[in-house]
DNA sequence: TCTTCGCTTAGAACCATTCTTATTTAGGAA
DNA sequence: TTCCTAAATAAGAATGGTTCTAAGCGAAGA
């Protein structure tokens, strides 16, 4: 499952005519299966010790290149940019407790942009949920 | 309406106890009405004019205090924080080309938050939906 | 009038992200 | 296998948004 998804990745690149590099195997080894939808900042901090001379900018370069070929997928939340390596059609909620973030997948047989047309004109390509309150954890803790 | 509008928020920092300074008297006057969504720094340069020795520190001041009284909403989108004077319930859209953010209102009769449970013991408080696409005004244009 | 406390200001500090430049390296060609 | 070159990495400077800090100001109450 998860290697099945790594190789999706690696496969994604070399397609894209892009090196692949020990550093670029190892963050899409880190996010692959990586459900808490990590920052970069996250990241860079479970592979430093792997590579103690990584830079961010190769973080930041990869993730990008990434997201650019459809590889992964950027969600804007708490303040920093999270990367969800599931690119399937998907929505998220998020605790407003604790932060975290879980996928949330569509109800079977629901078309994923399947709502009426919001605006005059506006012409819609997708829709992004988020699902906002206080997660099962959270709930019993309190 | 506008005013009306206004009055609402002026209202909110009356019964929170705050101060009706005329920078945040300026500020809500800004943002009331306005439907770009602006961020921080687009009610700075807005203001500055007026106030020439108005801070920064004001204006997030005073929109993280009118966010708390609900006098409005935070939107995290397009790298910076945006604030939306509108808190009835309601969606975006927001054009890929242009990146123009609009209030989208809900189907009437439509119930804000009539989702089904997306996750087992997930208590949704509410859901925010973004529409992604192209805006009438681009797909014209091209 | 005096005091107090909330508010504003200026700018430093902070954090995420991008940019720049020199150096290194993956992968194709010979 | 070796060589070559374009692409990728590293280091750190720069940028941009946001928060923090310290000092001063001013309105409301004693």
């Amino acid at each position: 499952m998860v290697l099945s998804e790594e190789h999706r990745l690696v496969d994604a690149l070399k397609r894209a005519g892009l090196k692949l590099t020990p550093q670029r195997l190892a963050i899409a080894e880190a996010l692959t299966g990586d459900e808490t939808h990590p920052t970069a900042q996250e990241l860079y901090a479970r592979l430093k010790p792997r590579f103690s001379s990584m830079s961010m900018a190769t973080i930041y370069n990869t993730l990008g290149a990434l997201t650019k070929i459809r590889g992964c997928r950027e969600l804007e939340m708490g303040g920093a940019t999270r990367f969800d390596p599931n690119v399937t059609p998907h929505d998220h909620a998020v605790c407003e407790r604790c932060g975290a973030i879980r996928d949330v997948e569509l109800e079977s047989g629901e078309a994923p942009d399947s709502e009426p047309c919001p605006l005059p004109g506006f012409q819609v390509e997708r829709i992004e949920r988020v699902y906002r309150g206080v997660c099962a954890q959270c709930a019993e803790a309190a």
